[in-house]
DNA sequence: ATGACTAAACCTTTTAGA
């Protein structure tokens, strides 16, 4: 099976990019962020009509999460339980694993917009260090009652200089700071793979490019989406990748989707 | 040079993104 995730920068104005890219790349999950319309203007009729089911959890002007699946996604939770938040942020569900045996197995998938953060020191910057650790917390507990587990989204957090096209510039600022690599490597300490590197990939791999100063025709980007899974997944990663085409797109969100390939092996059966 | 571009709402200007 496969599931991607992707920053679409206005669901309202990506839409017909979002149909496209599913027709030419018709993953089994695809977690979307920035959606930026709030619950009544979602377009669940589009993609029913090509074949999705949706979850939305959506917000005026900033933020909103939807998970887009072939099967219906199930124990739907929108946020991060016990943390008080006004924005909307995670949605997470419960979906077959599909390749599987029949009804076999499932996977938790966790779709999040982590906070930006703005700037080391600000009120942002804290909320974002505060919401890290809450997600971390409720990671730990749904790792524990979900083996196989996907954390996807946009992490706004590099994990290192490889993801970052000008780490001498850029040290220190946002996305690069030791604080938020911190908690990323306390994500993953839990037990989450980054399935980016499982596979030997093309040096200066980026996710993101900023819309100034033609960031994307120079390649001065920063790799801020992830697809973290679990280690009960792990061996089951067979391929993840950033797609860019959509970057060539006319008006293109500043973020790549990224895939990832889960291929389950045959069932355990026993020899009768 | 605390910039550049894009999107939404407070809409001819500001806020936020990253």
């Amino acid at each position: 099976m496969k599931l991607a995730t992707w920053n679409v920068n206005s669901l309202g104005v990506r839409l017909p990019q979002v149909l496209d890219w599913l027709a030419a790349n018709p993953v089994d999950v695809l977690a979307l962020q920035e959606l930026k319309l709030t619950d009544d203007k979602f377009p669940a009729d589009a993609f029913a009509a090509i074949g999705y089911h949706a979850q939305w959890f959506g917000q005026k002007t900033y933020n909103g999460v939807a998970l887009l699946s072939r099967s219906p996604a199930t124990n739907v939770v929108k946020n991060i339980p016990g943390f008080d938040d006004d924005m909307s942020r995670v949605i997470t569900g419960t979906l077959a694993l599909e390749g599987a045996a029949p009804g076999a197995a499932s996977v938790r998938v966790i779709g999040a917009y982590f906070p930006n953060g703005q700037e080391p020191g600000s009120d942002k910057f804290d909320y974002k260090m505060e919401w890290l650790t809450a997600l971390r917390r409720w990671v730990k507990d749904e790792l524990a009652a979900h083996p196989n587990l996907v954390l996807m989204g946009d992490y706004n957090i590099t994990f290192d200089e490889a993801d970052v096209w000008d780490p001498v510039r850029l040290e220190g600022t946002i996305h690069c700071t030791e604080e938020e690599r911190y908690h990323l490597r306390a994500l993953v300490a839990l037990g989450l793979s980054d399935s980016y590197r499982l596979f030997p990939q093309a040096p200066k791999s980026y996710s993101w490019w900023d819309y100034r100063d033609a960031g994307f025709r120079r390649n001065r980007g920063l790799r801020i989406d992830h697809i973290l899974v679990s280690h009960a997944l792990r061996p089951l990663v067979t391929a993840c990748t950033i797609d860019k085409t959509p970057r060539a797109n006319e008006r293109p969100s500043d973020h790549a989707p990224v895939v990832v390939e889960i291929t389950p092996g045959p069932a355990p059966e026993s020899c009768a």
